[in-house]
DNA sequence: CATGAATGAGGATTCATTCAT
DNA sequence: TATGAATGAATCCTCATTCAT
């Protein structure tokens, strides 16, 4: 007989997962995928240096696998939020809220996603725009709504979508930067829905 | 005797640093600053890597010496076209398009930057902001000149700044990805401007 | 109460061992001791890499124990079809041909078995050695016979079955190279017969 | 100006990187591949770890350097020794005698050679076989003289080769294991003649 | 002024072994 | 009896840095 029922072994593994994922994001986001080391990752989640390796085949596995993690829970904390507001403008100004809350409440996940999509690594870089697609396309369904029903200017849809996402990454790569909260989320969103034509 | 006289001297080495401060950007931008290699700089700028121990105490050393020549490149190529025009909105169009111009001439050196201010490493995004503040400011005066003239709605000068800052590093970062101009300087310019008041 | 008799439990522990040890043959013919994996065996076995541990002290202990078990199954192998012989010259070539037969239908553990002797480990080879003992002497009666018969000519019998065993593993050792049987046993047998002086 | 001229710095090289392929010889030859370290091999050699690999792409590659060196050693030992002979049985006799000596005055070369074709590795052997081939040749060479001059009855020259490899090899095998002498270069000669039917 | 062989600290990874159930 | 998650010693390899010429 096992030492655990199947459904117990599951919820251990899915624990330690979480925790070493957790212990990765930390790491990563202090010391660059370079800097890390697994002998540290693994310590702080309580755990020998080779439990990472029952986990993930390797550093780089570990790091993809925390990409996917944070941008499933990114999009979906945005998306939820976002979904509570009917009015396009709204839905920005909670998008911009949202986004700086993410980066509050998950300051190393919000850290590694920056550093990569700002980084060199073409292959990361890959990895993490296709992980985060869901967002851009939401934020381009918000600007398509607005232009729709006039609350909007005319803009090009996809470019602006990419832009409010720039703007969205750089205020938010402010954020955690020791004493530089120099942007306030509610400025944020005001310049871009005045920039859509969209007074208040 | 000497071989060169001392104005010679002072010449071949001042050409062989900035050799292999050319290398070392297109090194640094490839591969990251823990992924470069110091053979690769000097082997690529022509020397052996005792070379670059000669100019630089390290690879640290050098990396910060790369800084102050980006920033003091950038820094310069912006003022002097920014310089060219009177109108407010007018030099923050040119703001941007020199931006991009400045990115598409520099790739190597303007993805070192962009690296540096969005990673992890909090020393080196000290010293590049440090050594970026002159356009800070030139940003900073431009919105102040602007919104004295009437030509900006009113906003807190120094938060647009940084936001504008941002807008244009993100933009920016976005350029030199194969194949993925998605946004024009004109556009970001335009939107940046509306976003101020400035109607066309 | 016991799930299972005490005869029973023997015979299940019984068979698990030599399940253990036959995939311990392949694995250690295919990858060497020091490349062999627990893990592969004792999936291989159909068991978890625990097991192992249950049968057999350790990785080294468990080699040891396959030495002994390829040793007594091969010697009681060529024992038996030389014991079928009367004549010396007829032991001899049983012996080659019971040889070639064993290579082929265990290759496995001819392949371990060769792989010691003429290996680096010396505890492995004097174990192996020792094992094999039954077999050198075995050889060694059958010279002796031979030449008190006048059927061979008269040399050192040591020197010669020992001589004998190595043109045995020699040639034994081509035999599962992949489409290099050069080596037919008859070959051999008669080229050892002929320098025994015993013409056909 | 560089360190040393070209020539001096390509006669130290050379000599560095004999010292290392004779510590690598002793350690492989005690050790076994999986189990020789690089650090024992470079530290024996005089030298730091590092060293190794300014030398050698790795292990591996030290390991296939290491190969064609013995071979090429050896082989050109024994042509030369044989090369000195008329007579195919004289021939045949200083091929074992010089073998022997081979074996004696570089045992661990022997060793390494001999681990290798009788190991598990497949590229290994194959990558020693091809560098055995001249050996194999000459041997091949000496018995189709020998059969043509009368010398020797008639046999299949190539079976018979690759029988006389092996012959040699297993007796050469015995010749480093602690006080097992058992065979002498003499004893094999003369049973090879005898076999080939070259009675003196 | 430039060179490049040598160095060795540092870190990713492997895998035999343990042990609680 | 069997299990398999956790462990951590062991080792390959990298590369910034040194320094004698």
């Amino acid at each position: 007989v096992a030492r655990h029922t199947k459904a117990e072994r599951d919820e251990i593994m899915a624990e330690t997962r979480q925790a070493l994922l957790r212990s990765a994001a930390q790491e990563f986001a202090r010391h660059g995928y370079a800097g890390a080391k697994i002998d540290r990752i693994s310590t702080a989640a309580g755990f020998a240096k080779g439990t990472v390796y029952n986990y993930f085949e390797g550093k780089q596995a570990l790091m993809l696998a925390l990409f996917d993690e944070i941008a499933a829970t990114h999009v979906d904390f945005v998306a939820r939020q976002v979904g509570g507001e009917e009015d396009p403008a709204r839905q920005l100004e909670r998008f911009f809220a949202s986004g700086f809350e993410f980066v509050e409440h998950h300051p190393a996940q919000a850290r590694v996603m920056l550093n990569t999509i700002y980084g060199h690594d073409a292959a990361f870089k890959a990895h993490i725009f296709a992980a985060y697609q869901p967002m851009f396309q939401l934020v381009s369904r918000i600007i398509r709504a607005g232009t729709r029903e006039g609350v909007f200017r005319l803009v090009d849809p996809d470019a602006t979508a990419m832009l409010l996402m720039t703007i969205y990454l750089g205020a938010a790569s402010q954020v955690e930067g020791a004493g530089m909260h120099w942007l306030k989320h509610a400025q944020v969103a005001e310049f871009a829905l005045y920039a859509l034509g969209s007074r208040q």
